[in-house]
DNA sequence: CGTCATTTGTGATGACTTTCACGGAACAAC
DNA sequence: GTTGTTCCGTGAAAGTCATCACAAATGACG
């Protein structure tokens, strides 16, 4: 069973994150091999029928009357959520939440293989860290294209943030996860997502306050 | 001009954000003194009416044929959104990504106030970072209750979350905000916030690929 | 083969959220 | 005081998303 792009319907937004948690339910399922909506209901959290909605906008891969195969279910979601194959991940500002992003393990065992590190400040370049090496900002389009970056992770002040996406843009990455607390312009079919941790604190102080 | 609780209606979850979103847009906009809803949707990228309507949840701040009174509007803003007092937060796990929240200049500004760091681990309890002193984990209702602490950061790993979000529930944290990927079992009256980065990643990788 | 228990995929419904569009409040100008 | 302009607050409409509930599919069992 293989997913094959249909793209009928709009997938809500919401749902591709629920995806990954479906995932990571099917990890830690390996006794079984099939296993119904009502149980990654329970595993994740969420609803059966969330689950079975979820899946049916991607196709039918579900058997009436048994489940989802577990081993089938894996592999159409890693091809969903399109880490079915390697990226290539170049990691921009190598200061305090960089550094912490290059020595995290977990990324890689998911498919993001942070393959160089970049910084503008001379002090940090040439630096080994967990086997990546810290490079200067002008290898960059070098490196993009000998190793097909086409994702990257900035970690630079925010003054220079849109600069860095500029240059990221313009060796071809596709693909941005931007931590610097403002709003960055790029171009149709790049597409960037942005996790501002201020406003995530901001969140739980609201939530905790009012609800 | 106040915000007085009211809550008539349920508040839209991003609602929340987008309320941050506009509080930093009036700090960007020193020079005027009244600004409209207009403007607010041009500096933030959404529009007007959503601005209008958002606000509107909270109660009336604006004036007809003016616009918003850019100091009052932002007094309101932090009282919604629970930022107009410091929050005491503690930050227990002291690994890569907690240090480099510690380090990181930019919380204290914003009303969060990380006034402890605490580990399991004796090689990093004592340390220093930043003006934070590193504690073991005994030590944590002590704080707690010194110092109100009723926020926490969560940055341990995933085995050892649930166990550190009970003991902060045990000395009176109400609102947590967990980079652990797990789901997390708290009692009511409790928040809690999840942000998981392998997650983001993968949302990204999904857009990237998708649309 | 027929019956039964199970569980998917989906039309229908309802809930929630955003956008539209306008009445009316506010003020400037004359 | 009247007119004109601006722009908020909100009812109504449109759009999006989650949940309900069930027909149809599947296999177990006798
Ligand atoms: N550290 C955190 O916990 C944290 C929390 C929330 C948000 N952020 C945001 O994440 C970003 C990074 O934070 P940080 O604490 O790691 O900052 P930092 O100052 O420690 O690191 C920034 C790094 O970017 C490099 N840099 C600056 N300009 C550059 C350029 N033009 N090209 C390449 N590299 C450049 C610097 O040399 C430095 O190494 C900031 O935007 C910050 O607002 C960080
Ligand atoms: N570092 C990252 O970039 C990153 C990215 C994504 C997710 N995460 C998640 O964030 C968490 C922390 O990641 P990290 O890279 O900083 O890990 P880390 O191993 O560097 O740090 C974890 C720290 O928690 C401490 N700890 C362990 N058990 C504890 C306990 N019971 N009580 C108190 N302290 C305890 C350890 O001593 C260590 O200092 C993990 O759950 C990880 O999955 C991290």
């Amino acid at each position: 069973m293989t997913f094959t792009e249909q793209h009928e319907r709009r997938i809500p937004q919401r749902t591709i994150p629920r995806l990954s948690h479906y995932y990571r339910a099917l990890l830690e399922s390996r006794e079984v091999q099939l296993i119904s909506s009502e149980t990654i209901a329970e595993l994740t959290g969420y609803t059966a029928a969330q689950v079975r909605r979820d899946l049916a906008y991607f196709g039918q891969f579900g058997t009436p009357g048994r489940g989802y195969s577990v081993e089938d279910l894996k592999k159409v979601l890693l091809q969903i959520l399109g880490i079915d194959h390697q990226w290539n991940v170049a990691l921009i500002g190598m200061g305090n939440l960089g550094l912490a992003l290059l020595r995290y393990r977990g990324f890689h065992e998911q498919g993001f293989n942070i393959i160089a590190g970049f910084d503008n400040d001379p002090r940090k370049v040439g630096q080994m860290i967990e086997g990546v090496k810290v490079h200067q900002m002008d290898e960059l389009a070098e490196y993009a294209k000998r190793d097909q970056i086409r994702m990257a992770v900035v970690t630079v002040p925010a003054s220079a943030a849109q600069a860095v996406v500029d240059q990221l843009v313009g060796v071809g990455v596709k693909a941005i996860l931007n931590f610097a607390p403002v709003r960055l312009q790029v171009p149709g079919g790049v597409k960037i997502h942005n996790i501002d941790l201020a406003i995530e604190l901001e969140r739980l102080s609201f939530l905790a306050i009012h609800k």
